[in-house]
DNA sequence: CATGAATGAGACTTCATTCAT
DNA sequence: TATGAATGAAGTCTCATTCAT
């Protein structure tokens, strides 16, 4: 069981299921770009899915431990942006992974693993709000909504980082939670809102 | 060609779809659900791609029909709140396609159409933020991040109401505009900001 | 779900597995010899393995329907020699399937329908023997050993005709039953035994 | 070449062929038992199909020295019988061997060796036969046909003793002569015959 | 002598699509 | 217009064998 080739089959296979999804990948796909022989393939792994499933469940424990619990050393806030950074670098670091990982695919069966993680991270923020109401900072609110809404506006603005170059992580996650804290509107006057949008 | 029988098979791949996802649907559920025989599926599309752009399609242009362009005769927050219901209520009305549309397929070829919707409303998100900010209503940001930032609230809401029952669609889409327009934070002495939040 | 397909495949498997044994024999040689499409074997049977489980079954049902049980209204002997003829006669008009099943595959799985009617037939000559000893007119011996002969000649009498054409199953069912009966020793004078063997 | 491999393989080989069957077993199960490196099995062996080869052949060799030319300065019968008993003790001590060799496996290429021996005996038993009708000590019969039962008899009983312990191969000879010679019919009155059987 | 990673031909099975009825 | 049996390209996976170390 040589460790590189395995490793290049993974390296190749983000790139297969990044590029054409997981249905449309073939085996013969991974193994050409791997450069190595078919049954290779199955020296290491025990099918298409066994694959797929370790690559997300590396994805899930590298962004786990990208997120840290924020504590009350700091300015919560600043620390909310840097795991948001954090993240975003991730995803930006590896963008094959993030790419796969962000276009949700149709197959609960095989994504299990990532929507649960997904999951957690509502629930995390769902949790985060509710405390922040308790404490008089943040407004009342449908708080299940909201940390939905916070989630989706995160998974797509990371999935539109991918095809950019030279991104500034840091003020990306400071627009990110800028728009989670305050949104977008501009109190001028003393209305209790005016923009105008076409949505 | 019996309108009828079409019928059937458009409403059974919408099912089938939304519940299988496309690449695991096959012809023989699509059929058996519709009650027709095998061939008949081919008297009314020519392949099993065409059934789903065909569904496809029919969600752009209902979408369209319901977003509708915001004038200066009444408040124009008001008019995107109610454009924001009335796709709520049609995502509602036809669960199975807002699945469809929203699992995003990792198959930009087949839903080229949806990805196509998505940037323009993205583009339409964005123009109107940059619209605020020439008027002075909306605060400076990274116009491009923070409209696929709200697109993603919106999806992601959306998705998560799939499932539930009994949903007061004004008040999702007054929640939806209100994160977008204010955020999460309460304004309270006169901080910058204060949240704390997990992420 | 054509009756005419269907049975031309299982002709085809009964000649395709005869010839070459479940093992080498491939879907590529049955649909060959059935001169249908590929596709077309998996509308019928979900696997190899099933067919041959299909046809397997068959032959023990033909074999059971063929096998009548003694009554005493008659020389039992006779009506023994008759089952056996019959069961001659299924042999040789199926040569084929009397071969996969004469020919002993080291496969438990699959083969297990074949093992247990033999093992019935095996029970059913045991208890036979039982009988006969009790009403004194078979010699006391070893039953369960001696019906496992018994069996094991009849199976190799029967595999050895399948390549013979012309023969009168009556006088081998005759002969199945001498041997069984009587053994080959002609008692002569008054020896207890006396023949001459090399083995 | 270590002969001490060498012998761990064909050990692990006979183990794996007896339990599995020639087709089911794999090199990766043989090279397991016998605790090697997959590239040592071809360094003995050039083939799968050779390890098998040798493997019979040993077994035929070792059942011709255990089968003695019938002299006639003993009881002939007694001589076959401590023939059948050396076979029965053969087996019984390769259980392994044995197995693999009265699984008749359907496949000709293969178990030639074995199929000519099987042959060889037939035609020994035939020829003796013949030699007794000759001699007035056997009754007339198609010799070729009871030939071949008496094999058969004499294959099943072994292979039912297989799984047996504590055999007294002596008796059990005895009783496969008895059967070839005697039948099972207990000759009281004057019948001709009188058996009652269920086949 | 021994190792075990790598090979690739070849087998099985699926399923969108066709076509004669 | 409807049917459903038949098709076969294409994909997944297996496993005996090789070969560089």
């Amino acid at each position: 069981m040589s460790v590189q080739t395995r490793g290049r089959l993974i390296e190749a296979a983000k790139r297969v299921f990044s590029k054409k999804g997981y249905h449309n990948a073939q085996i013969a796909h991974i193994i050409d770009e791997a450069g190595v022989a078919r049954g290779t393939f199955y020296l290491y792994f025990k099918s298409k899915e066994e694959i797929l499933k370790e690559l997300l469940k590396e994805v899930v424990e590298e962004l786990k431990e990208r997120i840290r619990v924020v504590d009350l050393s700091r300015d919560p806030v600043e620390q909310v942006v840097e795991n948001v950074e954090r993240v975003v670098e991730f995803a930006l670091e590896e963008r094959e992974l993030a790419r796969i990982v962000l276009q949700r695919n149709s197959d609960p069966e095989l994504f299990r693993v990532i929507d649960e993680f997904f999951e957690e991270i509502a629930n995390l923020i769902e949790h985060s709000l509710r405390l922040g109401i308790d404490m008089g900072i943040i407004r009342e609110c449908d708080t299940s909504l909201i940390a939905r809404g916070i989630l989706g506006a995160l998974k797509e603005i990371i999935l539109s980082l991918l095809d950019k170059e030279g991104v500034d992580t840091y003020s990306v996650a400071e627009e990110i939670i800028e728009l989670g804290m305050r949104g977008v509107w501009k109190p001028a006057g003393g209305e209790s809102h005016g923009g105008s949008s076409g949505v």
